[in-house]
RNA sequence: GCGCGCUUAGCUCAGUGGUAGAGCAUCAAGUUUACACCUUGAGGGCCGGGGGUUCGAUCCCCUCAGCGCGCACCA
C-alpha cells in the first residue's frame, strides 16, 4: 500500500472531522471500554460578536491537546462547548452597525425590535464560530452545546440571582457607579480601561472669604461640592475643621461647604485639601457617607450639566462647563494657579466613552457581607480567597496566584445591573412599594419587571455548572463537576475565573475546577496586539486552509509557555506544515517497506540496534507524557517534533535501511519501525490530530484497530 | 505608589549549579529505499551590566539598567 508523495491537509481534514463526529466519540457516553476516571473541561464560551481570532485558536489548541490526551488515557472525557451572548459587547457591535448602515439608534427600533436584530446577528456569529472550531479540529461534545442566554442558562441565572438575594448577598442600593455616557449604562470596575492624558490642575478658592484653597482637574463639578476634606493631622487646616461656610455665589450657584477631616486625603497632593463632590467621584462619595454630607448631582447621564448646576452651566457638556468655570474663577480673582499634569482617565472598555461617576440605584453583589455557608460563616471575598489559598484550585503559572490575591483584596461590591437591552433581564418585579424576586413573573396584575439586564459575567460565572444542567441535580453535574481544568487567557482571570469561583463557591459550596491553566495572548511578530485597525491580524482559518489546522495549532503551542504571550508569524505556521509532511513521508517509507509484514503476525524485535531504537522511543514517550501532565505543552510538542524528525527519521530510519534489505534481520527491523511509527502517531495525535488520524486510516488493518482518537496512549 | 514578568545565536524562544540549545533565517555541498514541504555540513553567543554565594553561576542571592504588563491613586 502506498501513500501519495505529499500530504494535502486541505483535502484530508474535512472528511476526518466528519469521521470523528460520526463515531460519536466526542460524547463521553459513547466512548469504548469501561471508563471510571473522569476528565472534564468547559469551553470558555466565545462571544457571539463575529468570528474567531488567533487567541481562540490558541485556546482550542491547548484544550484539544488536554482532551485528546486524557481520552486516549482511557478517561471518561467531556469537552463541553458553548457560546456567550456577551451582552454589552454584542449589543454595542450591533448598535454600531445599525448606526453606520442605517443611521438609526436602538431607540428608533424599540426594545423588542432591536433585540430581534441582535439575536439575528448573534445567531449568525454562532454558526460561524461553531464551524470555525470544527475546522480547527476541536473534539467537543456538540450534543451538550450551551449558550449563556438560552432557556436552561436563563433558568440557572435567575435561580442564582434569587438564591443570592434570599441570602442577602444581592441588594439594590443607591451608590456611586461607573456610568458610561456613550453606552448609556453602568459598568463594573473591571470594564474600565485607564488612558493617560494631560489635564489641567486648577488651584482656586470658592470665595475670597473661604480660607482653604483647593485643587481640581474638574472645576465644573465644583458647583456640586458640599465639603472640603483635609487630613486630620494637617497642621495648616486644624483650626477650620468642623466649620461650615456659606458661599453666596460660586459660578452662579450658592454653596454650603463644611470642612471635614478624613485620613484618605493626601497631605502632599495639591493644596492638601480636597473639594468633596459626593455625586461625581467615588472617594468623595465615601467621605460624604462617613461624614453625613449631602450630595448634589450636577451632571446628568449624558455627561451634561443639569439644572442644579445653575443657569451659567446648565445643559453644557462637562468639558465646556470646565472652561466656563475656569474663566469665572479667573475673572473673579479666585484662580490661584493652573498646572499641566498627567492623569489617568477612566474610559469604558467597550465604547471608549469617558466614565462619569454618578450616584444611581443599582443591583450589587455584596462581597464583604457575612453569610452562612455549610462550613460556617464567611463572606464571598473570604471564600474566594480560601479556594486558592487552600490549594483547592491550583493556578498555572503560579505567579498568577498573587495577581489573584491582590485583586480579591481590593474587591468592592460588584455592580451587576446594566441599562442595556441584550442580556438576562433582572428577575425582579415591582408593584408600588412591593418587590418580588423570582425565577418567573409573579401572579396578579400590576407588576412591572425591572428594565435592566445583568452583567454578562453574572451568567458566565455559572458556566461550569449551568452547562451541566444546574439547578437540576443531573447526573452530568454529579459526574463532571467540579471540572478538571479551566483553560483560558490570563486577561480574563478577574472578569471570569474569579467570578466562577464566587458563583460555584456560594451556590454549590465547591470549586468550579481544580486546575486553572492560563495561556498568553497571541501577538504579531513584533509583539503588538493583533487588531483590525493595525492590519496585523492573522486569520486562523486562512492559516488552516493554507498550511493545515495541525500546523496552525502547533505554531500556537510550540514556543508558548504558560502565561507568556505568543509572537506569531506566517513563517512559523509554514514550518509546521513541513513537519506534517515529514510525518507523512516517514509513514510512506515505512509502508513501502512492508511487503510480507502483517501487524497481527508481527514477530519479536530481536536485533540490538532495533532494541536500542525502541528504547529511545520509549524514553521520548515517557518524557512527553510527563510534560503534558505538567502542562508543559510547548516542551512536549517540541520534544516529539525533535524526536520524530531528528531521531526517528534521520537516524533510526536511515540506519535501518540496510537491515531492511537483509532477509535475515528484515522482520526485526520491520517490527521495530512499525512499533515506533504507530507509537509516534499516538503521541503526536493530541498535537496534530488530523494528519495522524489520516495516516492511521491508511495503515493496514489489524485485529481491534480503532480510530486513533480512542486508541490507548 | 504596590506587585509581576522579560533581557540567551540575525529573528522567535527553550533550558540546566558542571564544556551553551531548538526552530526559522544565512552560507556551502548534495538527487541516497520516503520526503526539495528534503539530506549532509558550516558559521554564528562575555546567556543585559556590576557585585556576591560556590571548587564551579546563564541558572541561586543582591544591585543597576532597558523593555513590557497588572493593580491602585490621580482632588
Amino acid at each position: 500500500m502506498e501513500l501519495p508523495k505529499n500530504y494535502e491537509p486541505k483535502d484530508a481534514e474535512g472528511p476526518i472531522y466528519k469521521k470523528w463526529q460520526e463515531s460519536g466519540y466526542f460524547n463521553p457516553d459513547n466512548l469504548p471500554g469501561d471508563r471510571k476516571e473522569v476528565f472534564s473541561i468547559v469551553l470558555p464560551p466565545p462571544n457571539v460578536t463575529g468570528t474567531l481570532h488567533m487567541g481562540h485558536a490558541a485556546m482550542i489548541a491547548v484544550e484539544d491537546i488536554l482532551v485528546r490526551y486524557h481520552r486516549m488515557r482511557g478517561k471518561r472525557t467531556l469537552w463541553l462547548p458553548g457560546t456567550d451572548h456577551a451582552a454589552i459587547a454584542t449589543q454595542s457591535k450591533v448598535e454600531k452597525e445599525i448606526s453606520k448602515k442605517e443611521g438609526k439608534s436602538r431607540h428608533d427600533f424599540g426594545r423588542k425590535e432591536f433585540l430581534k436584530r441582535v439575536e439575528q446577528f448573534a445567531s449568525e456569529s454562532h454558526d460561524t464560530i461553531v464551524n470555525q472550531m470544527k475546522r480547527l479540529g476541536a473534539s467537543m461534545d456538540w450534543s451538550r452545546e450551551a449558550f449563556t442566554l438560552d432557556q436552561k442558562r436563563t433558568t440557572a441565572t435567575y435561580t442564582a440571582f434569587k438564591r443570592m438575594y434570599d441570602a442577602g448577598l444581592i441588594y439594590r442600593g443607591n451608590r456611586i457607579v461607573n456610568w458610561d455616557p456613550k453606552g448609556q449604562t453602568t459598568i463594573s470596575d473591571d470594564e474600565i480601561v485607564y488612558e493617560e492624558r494631560e489635564a489641567t490642575l486648577c488651584t482656586f478658592r470658592y470665595s475670597k472669604e473661604f480660607p482653604i484653597p483647593v485643587a481640581t482637574t474638574r472645576p465644573e463639578t465644583k458647583v456640586g461640592d458640599t465639603a472640603v476634606a483635609v487630613h486630620p493631622d494637617d497642621a495648616r487646616y486644624q483650626q477650620y475643621i468642623g466649620k461650615t461656610y456659606e458661599i453666596a455665589d460660586f459660578a452662579g450657584v450658592p454653596l454650603t461647604i463644611k470642612v471635614v477631616a478624613d485620613s484618605s486625603v493626601e497631605k502632599d497632593f495639591g493644596t492638601g485639601a480636597l473639594g468633596v463632590t459626593p455625586a461625581h467621584a467615588a472617594i468623595d462619595w465615601e467621605i460624604a457617607q462617613k461624614h453625613n454630607l449631602p450630595s448634589k448631582q450636577v451632571i446628568n447621564e449624558f455627561a451634561k450639566m443639569n439644572e442644579a448646576a445653575g443657569a451659567m452651566l446648565v445643559s453644557k457638556k462637562a468639558a465646556e462647563a470646565r472652561a466656563v468655570v475656569t474663566e469665572w474663577l479667573r475673572a473673579n480673582g479666585l484662580l490661584i494657579k493652573e498646572e499641566k499634569i498627567k492623569q489617568n482617565i477612566a474610559t469604558a472598555e467597550r465604547t471608549g466613552g469617558i466614565v462619569e461617576p454618578l450616584p444611581k440605584l443599582q443591583w450589587f453583589v455584596a462581597v464583604n457581607k457575612p453569610y452562612q455557608a455549610p462550613s460556617g460563616e464567611t463572606t464571598l471575598k473570604e471564600m474566594m480567597l480560601r479556594a486558592v489559598q487552600d490549594r483547592k484550585i491550583a493556578i498555572t503559572p503560579d505567579r498568577f496566584n498573587n495577581v489573584y490575591f491582590n485583586w480579591i483584596n481590593s474587591l468592592r461590591d460588584w455592580c451587576i445591573s446594566r441599562q442595556i437591552w441584550y442580556g438576562h433581564r433582572v428577575p425582579v418585579w415591582y408593584k408600588g412599594e412591593e418587590i418580588f424576586v423570582g425565577t418567573e413573573a409573579p401572579q396578579g396584575d400590576g407588576w412591572a419587571q425591572d428594565e435592566d439586564t445583568l452583567d454578562t459575567w453574572f451568567s458566565s460565572g455559572l458556566w461550569t455548572f449551568s452547562t451541566l444542567g444546574w439547578p437540576e441535580a443531573t447526573s452530568d453535574l454529579k459526574m463532571y463537576h467540579p471540572t478538571s481544568v479551566l483553560e483560558t487567557g490570563y486577561d480574563i482571570l478577574f472578569f471570569w475565573v474569579a467570578r466562577m469561583i464566587l458563583m460555584s463557591g456560594f451556590l454549590l459550596n465547591d470549586v468550579p475546577f481544580k486546575q486553572v491553566y492560563l495561556h498568553g495572548l497571541v501577538r504579531d511578530d513584533k509583539g503588538r496586539k493583533m487588531s483590525k485597525s493595525l492590519g496585523n491580524t492573522i486569520d486562523p482559518l486562512e492559516m488552516a486552509d493554507k498550511y493545515g489546522a495541525d500546523a496552525t495549532r502547533l505554531s500556537l503551542i510550540i514556543g508558548a509557555a504558560a502565561g507568556n504571550d505568543i509572537k506569531l508569524s506566517e513563517d512559523r505556521v509554514r514550518g509546521y506544515k513541513n513537519f506534517a509532511n515529514k510525518i507523512w513521508n516517514i509513514s510512506r517509507f515505512v509502508l513501502m517497506n512492508f511487503d510480507g509484514f502483517s501487524p497481527d503476525a508481527m514477530g519479536e524485535v530481536t536485533g540490538e540496534a532495533d532494541k536500542a531504537a525502541l528504547a529511545d522511543f520509549e524514553k521520548a514517550k515517557v518524557e512527553t507524557t510527563a510534560q503534558i501532565e505538567e502542562f508543559k505543552f510547548y516542551q512536549a510538542a517540541e520534544g516529539m517534533y525533535h524526536y520524530v524528525w531528528h531521531t526517528f527519521a534521520d537516524k533510526v530510519i536511515e540506519e535501518a535501511k540496510p537491515r531492511l534489505a537483509d532477509p535475515a534481520v528484515r522482520a526485526s527491523a520491520q517490527a521495530m519501525l512499525w512499533t515506533i511509527l504507530t507509537g509516534s502517531l499516538k503521541v503526536l495525535h493530541p498535537f496534530m490530530p488530523f494528519v495522524t488520524e489520516e495516516i492511521w486510516s491508511k495503515l493496514p488493518d489489524w485485529k481491534g484497530k480503532q480510530l486513533l482518537i480512542v486508541e490507548k496512549w
